[in-house]
DNA sequence: TGGCAAACGGAACCTGGTTCCGTATCTTTG
DNA sequence: CAAAGATACGGAACCAGGTTCCGTTTGCCA
């Protein structure tokens, strides 16, 4: 195992390309939507639809790479928020609307989200395994700290908070964080 | 005003290829969605596409006339559940957990709903019409009784319950009435 | 510098919605 | 009942956007 140098070094114009697609498609996603025609991509990165595809073969490991950081970001804010704020309760409310702030500022990106397309199995994915255990873990501390009822599955918490971000961006009068304050709310243990 | 008859008079064979058309729509719809090809439905009909769009412009237009009468009969069901209904937040938590049932048996309707194309403001339109009086007349009664906090934007409901059933027929993870619950419960004012 | 594997570009292809018009059918009228 | 006009039909053609494929180009190493 652990041989010294297993990688096959990628060619310089490759990674060129890569970072020049992901520049591209980060720019795109703000002004168009996460669900922007490919073509745009490309031709706004300034190389041909075949490059994305080799570079990223689904739209999902696209999206993945432009949002790596912020997904990161959230799933290092769990644990930090847990230890800075009052409750665990306090903790997970902020989390989530954290979460909720990233997702409704990457236009489409909660739709995507939901979407059952097989190509986006490895965003859903992602999700699943990064910031599932998080959101798990601020739950349990709530859940011991006997503020919010037990039974809570993070599962269906994460994705009815990322569903109720679907088009936020878009009707001014439809209120996410609102609804998702009520979800909160609704968690808590009843006095 | 009031012409005797103002109606054109539609051809025999119209009418009986609409009605074959809602017949196979319906059908194909709890077969595969209501995302299904319109050239299935025009197939299970027996007719061409063209006839499809002569009847019914937009896939709304369709999904409207389907499902017409459910919605109706939500509708109707709003002031029969506070009458008979112990208290207003009763009835408007049992009320909304009939929507949320209608949404999660039709597969993609709950999608189609929030979409923001412009060929589903037929759709959008019917549900805000005819369903947000009824959850509007249900949330003042309830906050007239005090027992929810006054503020809760009716239409930021409707379409919050509508997100939070999204995807909920596909992912038996995902627990879509579980959610709708918590919203109920973070609707009531504190104890 | 020559040779070759890696990467590229974009035309071609596929799918699914939408339009359009020549044809068929119904209805009315003489 | 037949003819004429209106109405509706069917499905080929079109369009948009995602995906694939292969001839060509480019970078890397010997």
């Amino acid at each position: 195992m652990g041989s010294d140098t297993p990688a096959p070094r990628k060619r310089a114009d490759a990674e060129r390309n890569k970072l020049a697609l992901l520049d591209a498609a980060a720019a795109a996603f703000v002004e168009s939507g996460v669900d922007v025609a490919v073509r745009d991509i490309a031709a706004r990165a300034g190389v041909g639809v075949g490059t994305i595809y080799r570079h990223f073969p689904t739209r999902a490991d696209l999206i993945v790479a432009v949002y790596l950081h912020q997904i990161e970001a959230c799933v290092e804010a769990g644990p930090a928020l847990l230890a800075a704020r009052p409750s665990p309760h306090a903790a997970l409310a902020d989390w989530i609307m954290m979460f909720v702030d990233f997702l409704t500022t990457k236009h489409g990106l909660a739709g995507a989200l939901q979407s059952d397309d097989a190509a986006f199995q490895t965003l859903h994915g992602l999700f699943l395994e990064r910031l599932l255990p998080v959101c798990a873990q601020l739950l349990d501390a709530a859940t011991a700290s006997g503020e919010i009822t037990p039974g809570m599955d993070p599962l269906t918490l994460m994705r009815g908070v990322g569903n109720l971000c679907i088009g936020a961006e878009n009707d001014p009068h439809y209120h996410a964080r609102h609804m998702v304050q009520l979800v909160i709310k609704g968690l808590r243990a009843d006095s």
